[in-house]
DNA sequence: ATGGTCACG
DNA sequence: ACGTACGTGACCATT
């Protein structure tokens, strides 16, 4: 039988493990200090390559100290490295602890790394016969390691994410065989381990060397052929660099290891000490996972004393009159159609529940819940606020909002699950949903069982437990006034807009419906003639096929599965067979018949002709809100056979109108303001064309009037790029121009209006001592990343750095428009019923149409006071498409 | 469940 | 030298 050996690099997860957790570090901690981040890492790590590999052979390697041969051989090898952390360090001994816990051998060498154990082992095990092996680590460098019988993975975000490398996905990643990894880490060096290879070669450079070359040997000896004059010197002048660095590179597999294959035997969780471990380190989920622990689990939670709600007792709760907590348990995530199952209300120590929803009705319930002087503290109160209505009941005086204020926390953090939050926060006598009731098909829910009532109690308890403390870290963050005036009051204006929906007239999308299905089966017919055989055009793997095999157009962009057909891809290549075309239509009109017709068709409700989205106010991680259910804040506009759709669209009562109001370059006039950029502000407060003004500065015009059509697009897409987080790279890949042009521009941007310039600077620093950015309104978004050793991740948290208090400044100022514009419109009959992020959507009676045309754009351009004036333009109809 | 694609701001 | 535009959701094919 063959075995299956799996090798693991143990301090190259750990430390993976540790910065993944980073930003949670002192979450992490037992009760007696010790940092625990890295050991519950590694062991997530271990439980699904254990389940997904079922090993029957398992080694934990590890470096046994600083001093290898390597550091022997060149002094300053993986100098200069920052020490590693104390918090990390400690966890060492216990790591180890844990591994022996589950039946796992660990291992070190003195003067090896464990990277040379591994490879010593994998070679032994290859040469023996009868082995697979599989080798986890975090460190891509060991992928020279692949072959026929070996695949290592690598792990990518985080520690269970791991990339899977055989010899075949070494070449498609790095273009290179895997006993050739070495040779290009000999060229090009290494700056994390710090050795040097040649000067001025890189990775592009390395690459082109090795596939023309073979192996650095090879290069040497035909050193004449390299093209390139000063290539060559550095060739030439850092040879035994290159030669050294190569060794450095090389894992040693034939280490004087003292373990052998035959002691590796993997013998399963030792489940006495894995318990003691994981209770010794608070490791709560995984004592639960270890099954022995099913009951005790639930014994775990303190019983919180409660009544079952009866009519009885039902006046009992009128003892309370200043504040309750309160929560309504759903069937299911859609609050408009889900089914009430039950309820919990209480303080302090006294709590009631039940599941007879109908008690809801009752005067008693009633008054509390629709008083405006007992203060309701609550999860979800969007979500509470609808259920409720359904019942003809009006919640009112909702002060403490846990999920809202928990998203105000921490965007990051933003589970729906009110178990999940309260254990963020502290709060640990709860379970989660998907503990009491299962999920994916699994899920049920009991609503006759004690555990469900209990698990309601609980959900009270917690929301109870955690509003002063939760209230006070809002305080420190200076998110009392985003909480107060924007947050909770936007959620009772969102759950009216859902509520009131939209009227879809499914005629409208069924007659589009056919017309779409006609012209589809055309173009599936021609398709197939120029392809000269049927296949699944919805398919790229098999669109692939055709389009660069069979018809060998050329590749210009490759995903990580095989070709990309995506739209500028296929828009290239039009031009060169006339098939690219018809797929490109084809993609069009299907993606409108199933998204938009059929998906639309399928999302109205019988008894209103409505659609009642749904905006999720805690989801995105700058504060604008999302839809789902149906999603109305993408519906088709740019091309006209899309935006017929909006014709569907239409007003819920016979005579009315549409009417919409956007807010016009709302991204650029926030920048323009938060920067303090002078000449960007003078732009808009003269009331210029912002891009026009931006051509003319940044090429140096005379006027506004001598920018061409075709320089205001381009200065257009670097106003773009600018809200983006701009590169030259990415400005030039969006606009077809070269990187360099792309390069210029930007410079000449930011001469031409330096505030802005500053600003980037500034805020990218502050973004680097405070691990956060803030919005105008104090929203806050962290960037664990934003000091991360690699590039990728850095270079992104920058950007978002950038963009994100412009995005979401944005979204606070359109959430405060919403708020003043519920009050203004409170005696009217004009609904307002979507948004979309930058613009509100109304239904208005034909009397009111004149008001409104005044009275909606002056409350949205006087939503607040910038430094520059707010425009915004209006557009009227009979349906959303006429609204133009 | 995940990735590719494409709809929106 | 690095490898890139920001924020979303729905659908389909594929695993």
């Amino acid at each position: 039988m063959t075995k299956k050996l799996l090798l693991i690099d143990g301090n190259s997860i750990a430390f993976k493990a540790f910065y993944a957790l980073y930003q949670s570090l002192d979450r992490f901690t037992n009760s007696s200090g010790l940092h625990t981040s890295a050991i519950y890492g590694f062991n997530r790590m271990l439980d699904k390559v254990l389940e997904e590999e079922k090993p029957t052979d398992v080694l934990v390697a590890f470096d046994a100290g600083k001093v290898t041969f390597r550091t022997k051989m060149y002094s300053d090898y993986k100098g200069g490295r920052a020490k590693t952390p104390t918090e990390l360090s400690e966890q060492f001994p216990f790591l180890k602890e844990l591994v022996a816990a589950r039946g796992i051998k660990s291992y070190e060498l003195p003067d090896y790394e464990a990277d040379d154990i591994i490879g010593t082992l994998a070679k032994q095990a290859e040469t023996a016969g009868d082995y697979q092996v599989v080798i986890v680590t975090g460190d891509r460098d060991l992928t020279q390691l692949t072959s026929d019988k070996t695949t290592v993975q690598v792990s990518k975000k985080g520690v269970t994410e791991l990339e899977t490398y055989t010899p075949e996905h070494v070449e498609k990643k790095l273009g290179v065989k895997p006993s050739q990894i070495i040779e290009i880490k000999g060229l090009k060096g290494d700056n994390s381990d710090n050795y040097p290879g040649v000067e001025k070669v890189g990775d592009k450079t390395a690459l082109k060397l090795v596939q023309q070359f073979g192996t650095i040997d090879n290069l040497y000896d035909h050193i004449d052929e390299v093209s390139g004059k000063k290539l060559k010197e550095h060739l030439i002048h850092d040879e035994d660099q290159a030669r050294r660095a190569k060794v450095l590179a090389t894992i040693n597999r034939d280490a004087p290891v003292t373990i052998s294959l035959a002691d590796l035997d993997y013998t399963g969780d030792d489940l006495d000490k894995l318990t003691d471990f994981y209770e010794r380190m608070n490791f709560k989920s995984f004592l639960s996972k270890l099954g022995v622990d099913d009951q005790s689990s639930q014994e775990q939670l303190a019983t919180i004393k409660c009544e079952v709600l009866t009519n009885k007792n039902l006046d009992e709760l009128k003892q309370f009159q200043d504040e309750v907590s309160f929560h309504l348990e759903m069937s299911d995530e859609n609050y408009h159609t889900a089914d009430l199952l039950g309820f919990a209300i209480g303080q302090g120590e006294k709590w009631f529940v039940t599941n007879d929803v109908t008690l809801l009705k009752t005067p008693t319930i009633k008054d509390i819940l629709t008083s405006s002087t007992i203060k309701k503290n609550v999860f979800d109160a969007k979500r509470t606020f609808v259920g409720l209505f359904r019942q003809s009941i009006e919640l009112r005086n909702v002060d403490f909002d846990m999920l809202l204020v928990s998203y105000l926390l921490n965007t990051t953090n933003n589970s729906n699950d009110v178990g999940t939050v309260a254990k963020l926060h502290g709060f640990n006598n709860i379970k989660t949903d998907e503990e009491v009731y299962g999920k994916g098909a699994k899920r049920s829910i009991d609503t006759e069982s004690q555990a469900f009532l209990d698990h309601l109690v609980h959900k009270a308890k917690a929301i109870d437990a955690l509003h002063d403390a939760m209230f006070a870290d809002l305080d420190k963050h200076n998110q009392t006034t985003l909480y107060r005036d924007i947050e909770i009051k936007i959620a009772f204006v969102l759950a009216k807009m859902e509520i009131s929906g939209i009227k879809v007239q499914a005629s409208t999308l069924e007659e589009m419906g056919s017309k779409f299905t006609e012209r589809l089966s055309e173009i599936k017919q021609t398709i197939y003639q120029q392809a000269g055989e049927e296949f699944n055009i919805g398919s790229p793997k098999q669109l692939g096929t055709i389009l660069f095999e069979k018809l060998r157009l050329p590749i210009l962009k490759k995903t990580k599965t095989g070709y990309s057909t995506s739209v500028d891809v296929l828009e290239k290549l039009a031009p060169d067979a006339p098939i690219v075309q018809n797929v490109l239509n084809y993609r069009q009109i299907s993606k409108l018949l199933s998204t938009y017709v059929d998906g639309l068709l399928k999302v109205i409700h019988k008894d209103d002709s409505k659609v009642h989205t749904r905006y999720l106010q805690t989801l995105t991680q700058t504060g604008r809100l999302s839809s789902v259910d149906p999603n109305l804040q993408n519906i088709p506009v740019r091309t006209e056979e899309g935006r017929l759709i909006r014709q569907a669209f239409i007003p819920s009562h016979p005579g009315w109108q549409i009417f919409s109001s956007d807010y016009s370059q709302i991204e650029l006039r926030v920048l323009a303001s938060i920067t303090n950029d002078k000449n960007m502000q003078e732009a808009f407060r003269e009331g210029e064309d912002i891009h026009a003004t931006t051509a003319r500065r940044i090429f140096g015009l005379k006027s506004n009037d001598e920018v061409t059509p075709e320089l205001r697009r381009q200065a257009k897409a670097v106003n773009f790029g600018i809200v983006y987080g701009i590169s030259d790279f990415g400005l030039s890949k969006n606009t077809g121009i070269t990187r360099k042009q792309a390069h210029q521009f930007i410079q000449r941007y930011f001469e031409e209006y330096p505030g802005v310039k500053k600003y980037m600077e500034d805020i990218v620093e502050f973004a680097r001592n405070h691990r956060y950015v803030e919005t105008i309104a104090h929203r806050r978004r962290y960037l664990p990343d934003i000091n991360s050793k690699s590039f990728n991740l850095r270079s992104f948290a920058e950007r978002t750095a950038m963009n994100t208090p412009i995005q979401g400044s944005a979204a606070d100022i359109i959430k405060i428009a919403m708020i003043n514009m519920d009050e203004a419109l409170k005696d009217m009959q004009t609904t307002m019923l979507l948004q979309v992020h930058d613009e509100l959507i109304f239904e208005v009676p034909a009397d009111e149409l004149e008001t409104v045309k005044t009275l909606i754009p002056k409350v949205m351009d006087s939503a607040i006071k910038l430094n520059v004036p707010l425009k915004v333009e209006s557009h009227w109809g009979k349906t959303w498409y006429d609204a133009k």
